[in-house]
DNA sequence: AGCACGCCGACT
DNA sequence: GTCGGCGTGCTC
């Protein structure tokens, strides 16, 4: 027997199957998807088994040993790595590994230490007990197949073990799962008449397309999930319920875990490695059957998938855009959608304009959930102009965003604030008129490079030196801006000194459980004001939350990014969102310097289509997707002259290779030294370009031999 | 990723 | 004459 092996080396030059014989007595434990141990060289690595054959033509070396007995990559995941490293170029191995937990990882230098419990098995089942404590253990076992020790001790520790000695019960050795969910039945609700009409169509409808889930915040799509997920557990499948990042929503969890209890398993950054193994193995022995989990979720090793449900589709934590492979889970999730024949569910309150496009193209199947549940109105929104404040005093906190809090607070209700921190100072705003430098090529605010006093447009690679005067309205007044949550909560502290001021930011909530902490003492009215940056602008779903003030809508606006108005309204949208949730009627304040923005404009009016259709028409205009594809390729080595020469040789080498392209560059990267490693990107920009996967292939394995340059391309990223 | 091979500078 | 620099290439 020979097996094709692929070892665990993230290196483009061994990324490819390697053949070794098979000594006679493992063969019966080789299976397709396990890991073997092989000599590698001089050395011992790990792989997985990609190819089962009788024969090889080369001589061949035996393989080691073998790691796994049970298949860590089923055949659905082996096909799928294949496709990840077609879509992507990236390694077939990193596509493996990004399957994986990273315990399964070579080398990732964490032994698991596994906790063992002891359990007892019935053997014999027509055996009567002979004393009291005897029959009373075995009662235990009427409706029950397993039983831990310390219950059964706890009646007697003798009469246990007399019934082992019996051969009746049996000690088992059980994984102590360090994660336990309780089931409390209680917690389902009755669905409205829309949301009932959602659950039918994602149910009875045709699979075949993905469905877009388009429902404003509070209109109750996690219930709509739940009943989804419900009838398919019914037919005997599974479910995978992708979230954003699930720390960031520990109430979706809650909620599925009352509802569903040991059936599911959670895969999120808050867990240890060990942790996140022991619901992996959970998952891959089928004894949890719903998954929840952020981006690398997608890949759970589910049999039997039932639907596979997308939350807050928009998030850009979806897309993976550090590493290989640059993979949006979203594609995943449609792939696996379409290998089990299954329903994908993308939801979002607001769509990115991909979904929503494609949605109108009637690639997915669009499903509206118009209104809250219970028929809530959604917030008013009041849009403070700060030009006018901003003269008026120096302080972040406007007099009307004061006074709203101020009888929120009076009234025994809660607000929310939101600090918008993205693109912190990098931009330069003029202070007297509010006007931000933009590109003449681009539309795309100016990204302002301390070290050398100059502006410069990443996309087009336009340069500048820092004008002293405002070129619309001549005043000497440009300054780059940045405020933090700690100089918002002091000016608090000044102006309302009475408020109980909960601050939350990455500082705040990086301890475990110090996040669901906060959450719990600020439901408790432990606090009055909820003080955060993006991590409270999500998921969050507070009844007494009546009031939501935005301090700065214009931070997100201003970064240098062809999506910046969408994430402004995306975030705004989410914000708001969180306001007037109860029966308490809601109100959101945001203040911007960009009043008649809109990205801004449209969120008083809770008027996605209106933002998506407007936003339509630049995103054509500027040629940038949904209308064009990017693709975007960096490289970066220590020198930087010959980075950007052997850029340029890329670029030039497209140009000559590619017919329907747009290419945009080199320009170097917003941050260009890293660790005295130079950047450089190339943008590209297509509808359709059959060629460009083969040709940048040709690029990558050109320059795989070469270590003093680095290429890494993301296909559709998410920002630059 | 390692590790060997290989062909040029400064040393016991 | 040798030790050692790290460029290049291979690992079934």
């Amino acid at each position: 027997m020979v097996v094709g092996v692929l070892v665990q080396l993230a290196s483009q030059n061994v990324d490819k199957i390697f053949d070794y014989s098979v000594p006679k007595e493992l063969e019966c434990s080789i299976k397709l998807g396990i890991r073997v141990l092989v000599p590698f060289g001089k050395q011992i690595l790990e792989g997985f088994v990609l190819e089962i054959k009788d024969s090889s033509e080369l001589e061949l070396k035996e393989i080691y040993s073998i790691v796994d007995y049970d298949i860590v990559l089923n055949k659905e995941l082996l096909a799928l790595g294949k496709e990840i490293q077609k879509d992507t170029l990236s390694t077939l191995i990193s596509a493996y590994q990004v399957m994986l937990p990273k315990a399964l990882k070579a080398k990732a230098g964490t032994t698991i230490h596994k906790k063992f419990h002891t359990f007892y098995q019935l053997q014999q089942k027509d055996y009567v007990g002979t004393s009291n404590p005897q029959k009373q253990i075995l009662e235990l076992f009427q409706n029950r197949d397993m039983i831990a020790r310390e219950e059964l001790v706890a009646i007697s520790l003798s009469a246990v073990s007399t019934l082992v000695e019996k051969k009746v019960l049996l000690p088992v050795s059980v994984e102590d799962y360090r994660l336990k969910y309780d089931v409390c039945q209680d917690s389902k609700r009755i669905l409205t008449s829309s949301q009932q009409q959602v659950v039918n169509q994602v149910i009875e409808g045709d699979c075949s397309k993905p469905f877009l889930l388009f429902g404003v915040t509070g209109s109750g799509k996690t219930e709509v999930y739940m009943n989804i997920i419900e009838h398919v557990l019914t037919q005997g499948k599974s479910a995978i319920v992708l979230v954003p990042e699930i720390s960031l929503t520990p109430q979706m969890v809650e909620q599925f875990s009352n509802r569903f209890g040991n059936q599911i398993a959670a895969l999120h950054s808050a867990l240890s490695d060990g942790e996140k193994y022991d619901e992996w193995r959970r998952i891959a022995r089928g004894e949890a059957n719903i998954v929840i989990g952020a981006r690398s979720a997608v890949f759970a090793p589910l049999e039997n998938i039932g639907v596979i449900i997308m939350d807050e589709e928009h998030s850009d934590s979806y897309k993976q855009g550090d590493k290989d492979p640059r993979y949006h889970a979203r594609d995943i999730a449609i792939w696996r959608g379409k290998y089990h024949s299954c329903p994908v569910v993308l939801g979002s309150a607001t769509p990115s304009l991909e979904s929503m496009a494609r949605a109108n193209k009637g690639v997915y199947q669009l499903l509206t959930l118009k209104e809250r549940v219970n028929g809530k109105k959604l917030p008013d929104v009041e849009i403070i102009d700060m030009n006018q404040e901003a003269k008026k005093s120096s302080s972040h906190l406007t007099v009307s965003l004061l006074t709203e809090i101020q009888d929120c607070i009076h009234r025994g209700e809660q607000a929310i604030l939101f600090l918008n921190r993205r693109g912190f100072s990098t931009f330069v705003t003029c202070k007297n008129c509010a006007e931000t430098i933009k590109c003449p090529h681009c539309d795309i605010t100016l990204t302002y490079h301390k070290s050398n006093r100059m502006l410069r447009c990443h996309y087009c690679g336009y340069a500048t030196p820092l004008p002293k005067i405002c070129p619309n309205c001549h005043e000497e007044a440009l300054s780059d801006l940045g405020v933090g949550t700690e100089k918002i909560e002091e000016e608090l502290h000044h102006l309302l000194p009475s408020a109980r001021v909960l601050r939350m930011d990455v500082d705040t909530t990086s301890r475990k459980g110090a996040h669901k902490k906060m959450i719990d003492a600020f439901r408790n009215h432990e606090y009055d004001i909820l003080l955060g940056t993006q991590i409270v602008a999500k998921g969050l779903d507070f009844a007494d939350v009546t009031l939501v003030g935005v301090i700065n809508a214009d931070t997100s606006l201003n970064i240098p990014d062809f999506r910046s108005s969408e994430n402004t309204y995306s975030l705004l949208s989410q914000v708001a969102g969180r306001s007037g949730r109860s029966s308490k009627p809601g109100k959101v304040l945001i203040q911007t310097f960009n009043p008649d923005h809109y990205a801004i404009s449209y969120v008083k009016g809770h008027d996605y289509l209106g933002f998506y259709h407007e936003e339509m028409l630049i995103r054509r205009k500027l040629g940038y997707p949904p209308y064009y594809y990017l693709c975007y390729i960096k490289i970066s080595g220590k020198e930087s002259k010959y980075i950007f020469q052997e850029a340029l040789k890329i670029k030039q080498s497209l140009e000559r290779s590619l017919d329907h392209t747009t290419i945009l560059g080199p320009t170097p990267l917003s941050v260009f030294r890293v660790n005295n490693i130079y950047r450089y990107g190339i943008i590209l920009k297509y509808k359709k370009e059959d060629k460009l996967r083969q040709n940048l292939f040709i690029i990558k394995n050109h320059y795989k031999t070469n270590n003093k340059v680095r290429i890494d391309i993301d296909f559709s990223p998410s920002h630059f």
